[in-house]
DNA sequence: CTGAAAGCGCTAACAA
DNA sequence: TTGTTAGCGCTTTCAG
């Protein structure tokens, strides 16, 4: 390669540059003849440029194998075109379709998505923050509300876009796409009831969401009579989230030593459900004529078991699809419409319930 | 909050700063009475700063909300703290343990990780690795083996550590930690014919790992005398990547309506073994009596299943955590060893094989 | 142990 | 349409 530094082999320059000895933009600026600012322009911009230019700046940039570095262009612009999302942990299987279409739809705008697993617990929540609006990202997705009053005033004063998920609330830190899970819990309640189910009974994770969506669900199925007589809530049981196959196992057994009469059970997640599809038939229980089991997530495998899994779909590509355009029309100045989307949910209704 | 802009109320000042307002370094500095650069090295190498000025410094940050600049940093330093992972996809499953924990173990030293997804066509590769590299992250972590010339030059050539995975291959780009794909399919085709299985067949994802596995397992099963007299090879079917339950279903009923006396499957995803044991249960077969099903990945949901699933267990947790190490010891010089590791595989025995 | 100066590589602002 | 200049916010280099 040649040399692209500087300096001139002169004497008397008092020298101490520290150029790496990659290829920057004034390298390409100067194999193509033109001013940095010129080749900047024609890389970002190129209808401004003129198609001359244009033509050898590209050979430049072929020829030198440059590549820009965003470092320097976010600094300079202010705009990192980065996205942080945070999820609490990537194996918790629910979240995936919407990291995947944010990641996707960003990505064909030049917007790369970075990763940030919070935990369920609240703990490492501030370095995780820190972490995120050190980068300056243009934008930062946030799974569930941020509670903590401390973490809201943080992203508040950053003046980062916020987009908070999968829940919904009255004072959201900027825009929000979420559902109900009281609905939720509603809903299913609801839906077992009008299926003759009298004896239902929960397996849900310890997390605020998942909580909310159990407590809903039995406050409704008490006021449908779907109670033992005399008990002021329906069975339930908790685990640490993010819950698993093994505690859809474990649960059931549980659930039923304590109480045999129980005719269906509404999980935290499909995960859970499978645990319990699967005792259910090893305890030779038959699903759905002696008990009624429904999911959450509708994750790819929900219709592919046996019987095919009765679950709460919440569309997460919908959220991450959305969150992209919300985060990209902010960046633009595109100021566009209501920021507040109650995406719902639905039941699908297959045979397990 | 105080005035912090660096221009002077004065008069005649050439002024033409863009100062964006936000709390910088600079003002860190000033409100503890110190030059920016000794803020700087209070916040990144405390022990060269006196008590004192230590004190100061982060009074000031505490009392500012400062946060900072990353990519100001990165510039400066050409330290990014940033990593990138290449997926095929997020939603496939099995390499999620390995961006857990590759993000854990980052986050430790205060890197963070950038998702890619390349999809498992390699189309898109060359935008994605432009993107990557334009962010000059301290280290890339790849899925697999970078197969491309051009792409292996791209990466050779930014000078970034990286790190391949999942397989093994003679000459990596940097590191390499993975498993030969191949043993893999012999040592299944070996265990199942140990095991009394004299007619196997394989579900395979149409990917380049799953495919060679696939064939391994297909010549050691011939050898081993498990395939129909005068066949070449096995029964196979394959699917397009990422490989799923459905597939598993479908697959396994196709596979017996030209092969009846199939008496194992082995499955490119714990996934397609769940479709696999469902439909034998859906279809009365016995498994493992009639038939045995090897799953790949080791899944949570694996062991829980009914049967229990055999699987290939491949740890990636390690491969993550590994590569992190790798990673951070190259970016502090530290460069210790041989990097390039074979991580092996083990199979789970359970009731499904 | 502390500081002044000079960039890192890029782009906004202004000028031609 | 193109160029000049002056930073973005931080850290390296060199000097005290």
């Amino acid at each position: 390669m040649t040399d692209f530094t500087d300096n001139p082999p002169g004497n008397d320059v008092p020298k101490r540059r520290r150029n790496s000895g990659g290829i920057t933009l004034r390298d390409v600026a100067r194999l193509a003849g033109v001013a940095p600012i010129t080749a900047s322009r024609a890389l970002n911009n190129p209808s401004v440029v003129s198609d001359a230019i244009m033509q050898r700046v590209k050979d430049a940039v072929a020829q030198t194998g440059y590549v820009p570095n965003m470092l320097a262009g976010g600094l300079a612009s202010r705009k990192s075109r980065l996205v942080a999302a945070v999820i609490p942990t990537i194996t918790g299987n629910v979240f995936l379709e919407m990291v995947q279409s944010l990641t996707a739809a960003l990505a064909q705008h030049g917007y790369q998505v970075m990763l940030g697993q919070s935990g369920y617990e609240d703990s490492r929540e501030d370095e995780l923050l820190e972490a995120i609006i050190g980068r300056r990202p243009d934008g930062v997705v946030l799974t569930g509300i941020m509670h903590s009053a401390a973490g809201r005033k943080r992203l508040l004063s950053s003046g980062i876009p916020v987009v908070e998920t999968w829940d919904l609330a009255p004072n959201p830190i900027d825009m929000l796409i979420g559902f109900s899970h009281e609905k939720v819990g509603r809903a299913v309640a609801e839906y077992l009831h009008a299926r003759g189910r009298r004896r239902v009974a929960t397996l849900g994770a310890d997390d605020d969401r998942a909580q909310r969506r159990m407590r809903s669900f039995s406050d409704a199925a008490i006021t449908l009579g779907m109670a033992a007589p005399g008990e002021a809530a329906i069975p339930a049981l908790v685990a640490p989230a993010p819950t698993n196959t093994g505690f859809g196992r474990t649960g059931l057994r549980e659930l039923l030593e304590q109480h045999a009469d129980i005719d269906a059970v509404f999980c935290s997640s499909d995960m859970v459900a499978l645990g319990v599809l699967t005792e259910a038939q090893a305890l030779g229980i038959a699903v759905p004529s002696q008990l009624a089991v429904i999911g959450l997530g509708d994750l790819a495998f929900a219709r592919e078991l046996h019987p095919a899994l009765t679950t709460v779909r919440i569309d997460g590509a919908l959220i991450g699809a959305t969150a992209a355009r919300f985060i990209l029309d902010r960046s633009q100045d595109r100021d566009v419409g209501e920021r507040i989307l109650d995406i719902g949910f639905s039941i699908i209704e297959r045979d397990s319930a």
